[in-house]
DNA sequence: GCCTAAGACCCTAGAGAACA
DNA sequence: TGTTCTCTAGGGTCTTAGGC
């Protein structure tokens, strides 16, 4: 019989204590970073690093750097199956993602000059369901779908093209730890929300109150859920 | 396997220059 | 005139090396 020397390395990587911990964090879907990590792991930032390296090397999680930011991430739904699988086997429950953020700005806020938070973050969802706007690979480019709705909502995209920056990129966002819509479009999109006052800018900081006409235009016909 | 120390990396903020 | 870009300094995060 010839070892399997693949499996025993995955195996490896995921039996010791602190990595366990660390992968159970991100069963989720969302990603952390290297020093939150640690923290859920109760170890070193350094010892953290090395750990994270090792299971991305093993490719069970996946790295993606943000600015001065590295976001950890599970690589794939097959290191989900495995992990919930050892989850069953071992009898623990699956572990809840608890924000830290406070619920005003969590739910939505500005980042730079659009918007982020969970609701912008479920509306990306909705848009690339929708097949609005799909990923090249180098960003998010608009589908015809995609021009003819947001022409609808009144974003001229000649106009959004020219400006002197990204066109539309995911921006992982801070709180949800999934991406929110980027760019010069993610900046049309907040301004055009403003400026049919489905959004309004809390007086003391980045906080964006959302109108109940936002529902009734805006989000209701997408399907974006409401924050609990 | 873990920790400390040191260095690399990259963001933010401010100021000045260039451009539409 | 307002916006965008570029440069620089300061500071936070992360990785690596060396030792326990």
């Amino acid at each position: 019989m010839v070892a399997d020397t693949g499996l025993a390395h995955v195996a490896a990587a995921i039996a010791e204590p602190a990595r366990a911990a660390m992968l159970c964090a991100l069963l989720d879907g969302r990603a952390r970073t290297a020093t939150e990590l640690a923290a859920q792991a109760d170890v070193a930032a350094s010892t953290a690093s090395a750990h994270l390296a090792r299971l991305v090397e093993q490719r069970l999680l996946q790295c993606v750097p943000q600015g001065k930011h590295r976001y950890y991430q599970l690589a794939g739904a097959d290191a989900a199956q495995a992990l919930e699988a050892l989850l069953v086997l071992s009898g623990r429950p699956r572990p809840a993602f608890r924000p830290a953020t406070p619920s005003g700005l969590r739910v939505a806020r500005t980042c730079y000059d659009h918007m982020a938070g969970e609701i912008a973050v479920h509306l990306l969802q909705a848009l690339t369901q929708r097949r609005w706007l799909v990923n090249d690979g180098d960003g998010l480019c608009v589908t015809r779908e995609g021009t003819r709705g947001l022409l609808d909502w009144g974003i001229d995209l000649d106009e959004v093209r020219q400006r002197r920056r990204r066109f539309a990129c995911p921006c992982l966002d801070w709180s949800e730890r999934r991406p929110h819509l980027g760019g010069a479009l993610g900046a049309a999109l907040l301004t055009l929300a403003q400026q049919r006052r489905w959004v309004q800018r809390e007086l003391d900081g980045r906080a964006l109150r959302v109108q109940p006409r936002a529902w009734r235009e805006w989000l209701d016909p997408l399907e974006v859920p409401r924050p609990a």
